[in-house]
DNA sequence: GCCCGAATTTCCGTTAAAAGGAAATTTCTT
DNA sequence: AAGAAATTTCCTTTTAACGGAAATTCGGGC
């Protein structure tokens, strides 16, 4: 969340330069691109989008497309993100193998449960949302949409990922970040009430939030890496009536049979080297 | 196009330079990142992995981490894809709404038949898959894994995209790249066959290529776009006895209503500008 | 705990190219 | 076809990318 801190003052360049400056624009337009969603844009419509100069954007912009980072459509002349990104997403996705072994359990997860199941992996300060796995149950609920990040502690599996880390001094200054307060202040959480469900996670063995958003709950339980730390989340959501008692310990059941699964398998630590 | 040509005077550097050669570069290091996969790399397995100089790469990883193209492990100093490219790739991937559309309703066709489905975006010359939907049929036939791309024409899904684009010059044009002509002959195809299998695509409205893969078969139906150029097409790949007659028409007429679906989700042409 | 080789970071002078303003050209709209 | 909007090119100054090599830090045997 680092990206849009220098995007606007023109003339003179005050923040960083150089490369560092080449890729923040860059991601900057990709961010752009991202927001447009199915519509793309075009040249101007990032230009004034990005508020870079028009000669700036042309060179970025030629430069982006060369190499697949965007693309343009056949038809008119408008950008998209390029489809190079989602192979290396797939790449990106599936640290520690997580996401090619998840999917199938997380389908059979869906599939007993009837609910809609997640997968986020942790990045840095944030969780990112790599999955969602829809039930049967004809309501669905769908707090995130795979390729949202957000601040760890908030929604059950993003909780799950910051209780269960060992450095309690790591975990302090996760909650004292910025993003941090800037988030539950959005959510409308505070500090004292994030702290209580982190104690009640760590107690449980899993995370629950319910009726954070109204009428529903969330379910999260944390997958562990070869460190010991959580390096991704397991994540459940339904209308708060379906995770009570007794059905929430059916669950419980099938979401810990799941994440043990999916750990399990992820064992074998890859400390290979490469290229030598 | 065309941008960075009118500066290759001598100096040492042959090639592109500036900032084509600085994303050029970026996309160097993060292919090798993706192909490093779950092991990540040091510092110099980068220089060596890309042969660039040391002082480079320093400081184009600097600024790709800066950045969150590339994130480094908490525990050693390894590095990996960054999760912001699995963000800009959700993006990416459901290019017209395609990726969110075709989901679900490729579980269900997996579901119903049991076999494992296919969903391939076209990105210039090249055809993607951007997502599998295993079957629950024991054999499970993966000729292909979301994130790869490769030559239009060569399997059902990729030679659906192509036989069904409507200006023939196009299709020439494409028949006759160096990428076609080295991926056929990888693939032990020739120019004839695919010719064959075009007229074949379009005269039955849908793509079989049988036992390309020894023993499997794979079917591809073309999802047209709102111009009426195919954007994408549905695959289904199975061990090939299970695609002949009469089943083969069972699982082609499943695979139509699900293409139409999509297709009839799809129509909206987002036509709207935005920022003004 | 200390050492040695390997890995990573910093320094430096040279030189290419990134910067943005503005003008020229092309494309779309009316 | 005229006019407006969008896109590309031109131009000069300023800046940081470049890679060789040195300095520092890291890691893992003994």
């Amino acid at each position: 969340m680092s990206a849009g801190r220098a995007a606007e003052r023109r003339g003179f360049t005050p923040g960083e330069r150089g490369l560092e400056q080449s890729f923040g624009r860059a991601t900057v337009i990709l961010n752009a691109l991202a927001a447009s969603g199915e519509a793309g844009m075009r040249f101007v419509d990032i230009v004034r989008a990005t508020g870079l100069s028009q000669t700036t954007v042309h060179r970025l912009v030629a430069a982006l497309a060369e190499h697949g980072f965007i693309e343009q459509a056949a038809t008119d002349s408008r950008y998209f993100l390029g489809m190079q990104l989602a192979g290396w997403a797939f790449a990106a996705t599936n640290r520690f193998g997580v996401a090619e072994v998840a999917h199938p359990i997380m389908h059979h997860l869906s599939e007993v449960t009837g609910d809609t199941t997640y997968l986020s992996l942790r990045s840095g300060d944030t969780a990112m949302c790599v999955a969602r796995v829809e039930g049967s149950y004809p309501i669905h609920v769908r707090i995130v949409t795979p390729g949202d990040r957000h601040v760890l502690g908030l929604g059950a599996g993003s909780l799950a990922l910051l209780a269960f880390i060992r450095d309690e001094a790591e975990i302090e200054r996760l909650l004292n970040l910025p993003e941090q307060r800037a988030g539950r202040a959005r959510a409308g959480v505070d500090e004292a009430l994030i702290r209580q469900w982190l104690v009640a996670s760590r107690r449980d063995g899993y995370s629950i939030v319910q009726d954070l958003v109204p009428g529903t709950s969330a379910i999260g339980l944390p997958i562990h890496g070869p460190t010991g730390d959580p390096v991704a989340a397991l994540g459940l959501a339904a209308i708060s009536t379906r995770l009570q008692a007794p059905r929430l310990d059916e669950v419980l059941t099938e979401m810990r049979a799941a994440a043990a699964q999916i750990e399990a398998r992820l064992r074998p630590m890859p400390k290979a080297h490469l290229v030598r």
